[in-house]
DNA sequence: TAACATGTGCAACCATGTTGCAACAATAAG
DNA sequence: CTTATTGTTGCAACATGGTTGCACATGTTA
């Protein structure tokens, strides 16, 4: 779909080319869902501290290179940001989000629009930020 | 706008009348926007503990009296059930909820219907959630 | 490969969420 | 009015996630 050289988007960040960058990256890369902060710990945890792992996200994130996602139980699930959106450097953006209540997996639905909505009288948006609940499309073929 | 007695709702909800419990519902009710369990602590930390906070809360909301909204720092905040909504024991419900930047405040835009959006093949929506990023009316207006 | 800038691990801390248990208060029964 | 029952509260304790400071290790550049 889009060309994604882990090795090349670290080195644009301006970020050390690390074992552990280079891993979590592809890893995110990789993974159709926002990952949870735990999720990476079970993963890496054996080779990077969970301090590390914090602050690789935070720098991923700084960097525009991942998106943070507060889930409904109001944990942490980065995803891999869209070149779109991530021009701007808020990331409060307008991606639609699916909650999957089956395997709990949060999906970024880029291609959904989001749809214009009315506001009271002063109410200012700037940003929108929606997520589904629902079944995703592996849980429902299953 | 819409009558709330907190005895009566208490006793409904076949929870004991305590004088915490009160000033809680009270407060909630009297609040505009969607209070956090922080705020509550604050507020009624010396006349009660924080576990007793945070049970209240949960009794509150198992009886459909308050619904739980995670906000964008994904701590949780507390705001009244309208009728409508709280029928169906599933509080994921079709809200919208605005976030305040300039003061925090989480309101729920009751009266902003949800729009339909087209998901993905296989993907079935069960409920919404969908908050809106910007500056509310009161701090608009100042 | 040496020097420097950056990245990492460890220890420690804070906030929120959560449970178990004992003490306590309110209500109903005698 | 006193006791039994039930539900409510406070305390202590623990789990998890987020966060910082500092010393040490590593990647990068010359």
């Amino acid at each position: 779909m889009r060309k994604f050289k882990t090795e090349e988007v670290l080195e644009d960040a301006g970020l050390k080319k690390t074992v552990i960058r280079i891993k979590m990256l592809d890893f995110i890369s990789a993974s159709k869902t926002a990952v949870s902060q735990p999720d990476l710990e079970k993963i890496f945890g054996k080779i990077a501290d969970r301090v590390t792992i914090y602050r690789i996200l935070s720098a991923f994130e700084e960097k525009g290179i991942v998106h943070k996602i507060i889930d409904l139980h109001g944990t942490s699930r980065f995803a891999l940001c869209n070149d779109k959106h991530c021009k701007e450097h808020d990331h409060h953006d307008e991606h639609i989000h699916f909650n999957c209540t089956e395997c709990g997996n949060v999906t970024c639905l880029d291609n959904v629009h989001v749809p214009v909505i009315k506001l009271p009288k002063n109410y200012k948006a700037a940003t929108f930020n929606m997520s589904v609940l629902g079944v995703c499309n592996d849980c429902t073929v299953k």
